[in-house]
DNA sequence: CACATAATGCACTAACTAGTTACTTCTTTA
DNA sequence: TAAAGAAGTAACTAGTTAGTGCATTATGTG
């Protein structure tokens, strides 16, 4: 069956494409509480009605759209394909990802953010999380088991602890970068800044991961 | 002039404290956005006019909030009196500090996440903050300075990243325990679970500071 | 082309929410 | 002890906000 290039006037899955982007800007914007359901209306271009006949109501947009962020990311490391590399190279490139991947898209953050203020009542619901994570996870143990047997990892790291802690150094930093900017008097998001805190934590986890460094 | 012990019924003071303490859980369990001032009003047993009368508006009453929390940490890090300890002694106590700090103070990181989300417009109405930190950072500095000279810290650690990697491993994990607990399928507030992140943490500075670890 | 169905728009409401007005009650001090 | 000012209250307002009822319009299909 051909794909219709016809711009149509009435187009289902472009109004809820384009609803489902508008909110996870708003959301990031301005948290769940503080998200109006008319802005995101209007930044879809689309009426309020469809979003209430598409998504339900404003909880369960926010649900679905911190589904897709999560599912996002979680791609966008499985194509890393990190088995392919010596153990060390493999490392730093999961922690440069890692910092790229939220210095390119703050609104994963404030999504993450908003749902712990929540205490993750959305995520609850989700069951396509826990096979995402669990991949991820194995993926990880398994870095760092062949990191050990090609003799430059330290054995008995848990991955778990791992995983939060290379995501915690690049997080961290970017979440909290306006009041950072203030207390210690820099320009957190300044290139040269950035570059100097990804060479940080690139070391920061090599000396916590290797054997000799 | 002696101090009065006899229970009034109007206490300026008091009111205020009321208040305060009651916004400051307000806002961390539900942020800027999301906190009622009726509901403040009612947690501080005070008339929502109080409010007013004594902050202003909801935005100023959060400045405040969070003015009191930041002293509040910097303050007790001050106590910690790390001068008079070895260098890796005082660095671990130090670490010990900052996540048992969090732990008991879980209002403290959302409060932070609260204004972040907010691009920190209330911080920087603030003036006192900058000297606090000044002070804390210099603290950690001299910290480093002085781990150097005893032959047991590396020289040329920035102290602003090693202030914002200590905070990043406790914080991140806390802040993001809701989300956390579900993705990695454990309970991350568990004791068990609590006491290994620190050792986990604790061996990530230790190794990233230290000459040999 | 006609009909069923899906997409969309408008105008509304019921509940909520920050902030205020006008007042009463208590406390201090000259 | 009386007056002045500070502390406190209740009821209200003006604006906002999530969610809806219902009519209308486009689209694919027989």
């Amino acid at each position: 069956m051909a794909v219709k290039t016809t711009k149509k006037i009435r187009d289902a899955d472009a109004t809820q494409s384009r609803i489902l982007a508008a909110a996870k800007k708003e959301f990031a914007k301005s948290g769940l509480s503080g998200a109006r359901v008319d802005e995101i209306a209007d930044r879809a271009k689309a009426n309020k009605r469809m979003i209430y006949h598409y998504f339900g109501n404003k909880e369960d947009l926010f649900r679905i759209v911190l589904e897709d962020a999560y599912t996002d990311i979680r791609t966008a490391e499985q194509a890393l394909e990190l088995e392919h590399l010596p153990a060390r190279e493999a490392l730093e490139k999961l922690i440069r990802f890692t910092w790229n991947y939220y210095l390119k898209n703050p609104e994963f953050i404030t999504l993450v953010n908003s749902e712990n203020l929540h205490k993750a009542r959305h995520l609850k619901q989700s069951d396509k999380i826990e096979v995402l994570f669990k991949r991820f996870v194995g993926m990880v143990g398994a870095l760092l088991d062949r990191g050990v047997q090609e003799g430059v990892f330290r054995p008995g790291i848990d991955p778990v602890q791992l995983n939060i802690t290379i995501a915690a150094i690049g997080y961290y930093y970017l979440t909290n970068r306006f009041t950072g900017s203030i207390v210690f008097q820099r320009d957190l998001m300044a290139p040269a800044a950035l570059e100097e805190r990804l060479a940080f934590n690139i070391e920061t986890i090599m000396r916590l991961v290797c054997l000799d460094f």
